[in-house]
DNA sequence: TAGTGGTCTAGACCACCGA
DNA sequence: CGGTGGTCTAGACCACTAG
């Protein structure tokens, strides 16, 4: 990271300086090494800490960076490809599931949700919240809504909430004959519940996939899964294994 | 919007402030409508303008609210599905395609991409820009990188370059045989290029998708596809109509 | 307790748009 | 031209982490 003054272009500041570090990252720094800290990094480049701040955010959304309060900045490794609905036959809760179904409860869900799973507006259906991890880290949120008629066989005695009445949910709904699914994606900000699951600040960018369940000729589950945006390159279809990096990127020693 | 006053919480001001603004947008605005200016409503909420500019931020990200330099602050529509690898067998260019070709040349890809298309590190490759128009409006732009050896018979007659190169291109793509494709989605920030033609600032949050194209047992062709993040969500498979809104919206008059 | 990133302020000037 | 959002500054204090 060279050299220290900023060209007076029409470009904007904060913008000349993620070039300048991106490239920086791409070739003097490794995976994992920390960065010196905002305020030297300001005054290095002559700008103020907010300019510098700027900078830093855009490369953190890129999945460069990565920024920890009370720690520093470091060097993010490439982001990990996550599958997203592989395969367009099994139900959530099949054997090779990657999500752990963490709690349950009967609850009515949010006007949206209950107009696409056809519910009445103030009826209660089945919410499963469910996280997955990949390298110990935990990558995702989800909540899967089920209505209490794609289940008719469950029975209360199984448990009245908790992971194992979870587990019991998503075990009866494998005995219905799932027809398809589809997904859309979005990109939107973690609430604070799913921000604490994904161990980061409320307003952290997340991908959102929304997942539809289809069975008996309507939506017999939806699935809202909100991905870590910064870690996270989700991958459709067989083989994700596309891999597009930036330029030279070195291992921490 | 009708009070003035934040409490003291331990809780961000702008978190809150985004709420607060949210919940306003639901229930008080309708799409299409302005806004007061940042100052106005800085003052109103008694922080200050960099604090409220921070919650329009987060409500901008998550495609509620639209702003424009030298205009204002709108509410924004719903977002607009966009389908993406509806057709698993269809080659970029074929007639029912969605993207319009803009340019083509032939040029040295990053090295990422040279690396993904298995071609050597200086060898130049067809890249074809194309862009993707939904209602009027552009809502993504593409790199199409595709290696000589996938169009062996394409004569240097066509054209030298142009969008009639690009279609010449695209038409000998046909000949191929396609095998399947893969799809992988990634949040970015948007290049000086892309930005431009997506009539968005630098640096504004865009949806990668990248497809690797395969044919005769490799890769054949990839596209890099950017899309505005706050106008589009991506869907994938059958039929891409899942619709969950926030809550009540109504329509400007 | 010392050092980090996160939040917040109260200004200033600039780039762009529409009348 | 006046008004809008976009950029930038130079401070301050807070929340968190680690030694």
């Amino acid at each position: 990271m060279g050299t220290t003054q900023l060209e007076s272009v029409p470009e904007p500041k904060y913008w000349h300086l993620r070039t300048v570090l991106s490239e920086a990252l791409d070739s003097e720094f490794s995976v994992g090494e920390i960065l010196p800290n905002e305020r030297d990094l300001a005054a290095r480049f002559g700008v103020a800490r907010a300019t510098l701040r700027q900078a830093l955010e855009q490369l953190e959304l890129e999945g460069r960076l990565q920024r920890r309060r009370g720690v520093g900045t470091t060097v993010a490794p490439p982001r990990v490809g996550v599958a997203v609905g592989t395969d367009q036959h099994a139900w959530p809760g099949a054997p090779d599931d990657a999500w752990q179904p963490v709690d349950c409860v009967l609850a009515v869900p949010p006007a949206g949700v209950a107009a696409a799973l056809e519910t009445g507006a103030e009826e209660p259906v089945h919410i499963v919240r469910r996280s997955r991890v990949f390298h110990g880290q935990p990558v995702a949120a989800e909540l899967l809504y089920i209505p209490a008629s794609s289940v008719p066989d469950l029975t209360a005695i199984d448990a009245p909430s908790g992971s194992a009445r979870a587990r019991a949910v998503l075990r009866e709904l494998q005995h219905l004959e799932l027809e398809g699914r589809d997904n859309a994606v979005e990109l939107g900000s973690a609430r604070a519940d799913d921000a604490k699951e994904l161990d980061r600040l409320p307003g952290a960018p997340v991908l959102v996939v929304t997942t539809r369940f289809l069975a008996v000729g309507r939506t017999a589950a939806l699935s809202v899964a909100t991905y870590r945006a910064d870690t996270c390159r989700l991958t459709f279809g067989d083989s994700g294994s596309v891999e597009i990096h930036h330029g030279p990127e070195r291992q921490a020693s």
